[in-house]
RNA sequence: UGCCCUGUCGUCUAAUGGUAGGACGCCUGACUCUGGAUCAGGUAGUCUACGUUCGAAUCGUAGCAGGGCAGCCA
């Protein structure tokens, strides 16, 4: 398991903890689960609940389950199962031999039902769906009782056991638990148990055609595997006087439910209805789309499990429902990898600058260190000729004040090589600027001057001869107003940062980059961070940016 | 106009009847072969009212505001 060695005050879950340990509550023991249903990718969210779970489990000496929660099978299925499997295990946390179903209980959870039935706490219904909720009421009327609700216990006996073998179409009956029409709680109002399904389940296949619903299953599954803490987010707050009605009427081992408020972040949506719905309109390419907030998104836009687990532990948990700053997200993510991502120099709209005074058709090979946060890293070499391309942006012909960069007559230094002083400009018919000449001082190789004399500016460069060809793929935030679903938008898609991505098709890059492997994290020296695509290959790279360097010129600059 | 939950810097979160603190963001400055990183400083908050108390963010009452609930979804 994972250790954290963030030292973080305690939340109201872990104060409930203790308050049951120093009790004695659950024997000293504390056991936690990770309850995903298989009918989607796992995103952000997710992972707080993943972390709060795992983390809890090992901060007490513990144990936390993974289990599927997969009682409907309408909607689930295996491909995201193993989704969910691998996200998990990406993050960075371990089940040992505890990966469990809810489908392994149905025959269980049917001998539970029967118990209740028996005791006179539950009944076969043959209302419609239509009618159950007519019979409801609503939430400032008192419902009413269905007619079959007093039937004797062999007859629901009987009836149940003919649901179970087939003998009826779906939503035919269901069985209910008899508890209270009037209660203020809807959810206590006779809730429904089982249904009728005539599905094929991922895992049973055909073996079942009722399907347990959750409020019943949950709590089962908890204390089947002997859960002593149930978490879960604050939608379930209502559901839990009915999660402690179970397990009270079946007098079985009965877990502690807590609730907490489930995040949100600014600039996205965390719903996989909402997720899925930009995957299926085209406005993202997948589930996996470095945009998204996924887990597998954000593995491929170059997060690393740490700067996640880091933003997860850090954010707290509380029962107010927030809104995280997506920048928070992006500092923990570059706070982890500025320590641990190589740095290579890469030119992302390059402009050619030529050393005017160096040999033509001559090279040098200079030292660049790997990782200026990592000693243990080392070095590589860099290929320095007479013809380089720079960023288009790290020259101006006529700066204002505050740019420290190239201009006509200035000095700067190229990074790991030499300073270079600009000598003048060479622009095509439309006044593009096609080249930059400089001149170069020999005695400042490796980039310090004997003389002592500095420079405003480091630039990065390429080689031109030796750098590779490159596509990179800018990322930013995936809508462009901070709370997509503030005023309940009709179309979603319409409200995407239309600059969430864009596609720069001729950058180079330091030939070093060549040996680079899909979702290799780095450091693209002043420009920011990047992950090797999948869609790489070895002749052409690509590279999405998981965030850019902290960059207070363009801050200045946009401040004017 | 039912029931449940929640209100602390712009944002997230501590303080568990005893000095309202931290982080992100923002603003200054220092340093720097990444305008990166780092370091130092600054900015800014207890929803309102009444009550209990020597003392209230914390306890009580009322109000206000926000969220959740009427699937045979989870």
């Amino acid at each position: 398991m994972t250790s954290e060695n963030d030292s973080l005050p305690g939340d109201f879950v872990r104060d409930i903890i203790d308050g049951d340990l120093s009790s004695g509550r659950f024997d000293n023991r504390v056991h936690t689960r990770f309850p995903p249903e298989p009918n989607g990718y796992l995103h952000i969210g997710h992972a707080k609940a993943v972390c709060l779970n795992f983390g809890i489990a090992r901060d007490y000496g513990g144990l936390c389950n993974l289990r599927f929660d997969d009682t409907n099978p309408s909607k689930e299925e295996e491909e995201y199962v193993n989704a969910i499997v691998e996200d998990v295990r990406w993050l960075g946390f371990d089940w040992q031999d505890r990966l469990f179903f809810a489908s392994d209980y149905f025959d269980r959870m049917c001998e539970y039902a029967v118990r209740l039935i028996e005791t006179g706490n539950a009944y076969v219904d043959d209302l419609s769906a239509g009618e159950i909720r007519e019979y409801r009421g609503t939430l400032t009327e008192p419902g009413r009782e269905s007619p079959f609700r007093n039937r004797p216990v062999d007859e629901n006996l009987d009836l149940f056991s003919r649901m179970k073998n087939g003998e009826f179409h779906d939503g035919a009956r269901v069985l209910r638990a008899k508890i209270d029409m009037s209660h203020p709680n809807l959810n206590m109002r006779d809730p429904v148990i089982y249904r009728i399904l005539h599905a094929s389940h991922h895992r049973t296949g055909d073996k079942w055609c009722i399907y347990p619903m959750y409020d019943w299953a949950h709590g089962l599954e908890d204390s089947i595997e002997g859960v002593t803490h149930s978490i879960c987010t604050l939608e379930f707050e209502n559901h839990r006087p009915l999660y402690d009605w179970f397990l009270d009427a079946l007098d079985i081992y009965h877990p502690r439910q807590i609730e907490f408020a489930r995040l949100n972040l600014s600039y996205t949506v965390m719903s996989k209805r909402l997720l899925l719905e930009l995957v299926r309109s085209g406005s993202v390419s997948g589930w996996d789309d470095p945009r998204m907030p996924t887990i597998s998104g954000m593995r491929r836009r170059g997060c690393s499990p740490q700067s996640i687990r880091t933003f997860c532990n850090r954010i707290g948990v509380a029962k107010v429902n927030s809104t995280v700053s997506l920048e928070f997200l992006e500092h923990c993510v570059r706070e982890d990898l500025n320590l641990s991502s190589p740095r290579f120099m890469g030119v992302l709209d390059p402009v050619r600058l030529i050393i005017d005074n160096y040999p033509e058709g001559e090279s040098d090979e200079l030292d660049a260190v790997n990782n200026p946060e990592d000693p243990s890293a080392g070095s590589r070499k860099v290929t320095f000729s007479r013809e380089l391309f720079i960023e288009r942006d790290d020259f101006m012909e006529d700066p204002p004040g505050k740019f420290y960069r190239l201009a006509p007559g200035r000095e700067v230094r190229l990074r790991y090589a030499y300073f270079v002083t600009c000598t003048g400009v060479v622009k095509d018919g439309s006044g593009r600027i096609t080249e930059i000449h400089c001149s170069y001082d020999p005695a400042t190789r490796g980039g310090d001057a004997p003389d002592g004399r500095k420079v405003k500016s480091t630039l990065h460069w390429v080689s031109a001869p030796h750098a590779i060809d490159a596509e990179v793929r800018l990322y930013d935030k995936l809508f462009s107003v901070e709370d997509p679903l503030a005023g309940n938008p009709s179309d979603l898609a319409s409200l995407v940062n239309p600059d969430s991505l864009k596609i720069l098709s001729s950058c180079r890059l330091e030939p070093a980059c060549a040996s680079l492997g899909p979702l290799d994290r780095i450091q693209l020296e002043r420009i920011g961070y990047f992950c090797v695509d999948p869609d790489s290959s070895p002749s052409r790279p690509v590279l999405n940016r998981t965030v850019g360097l902290r960059d207070s010129w363009a801050k200045l600059r946009s401040g004017q």
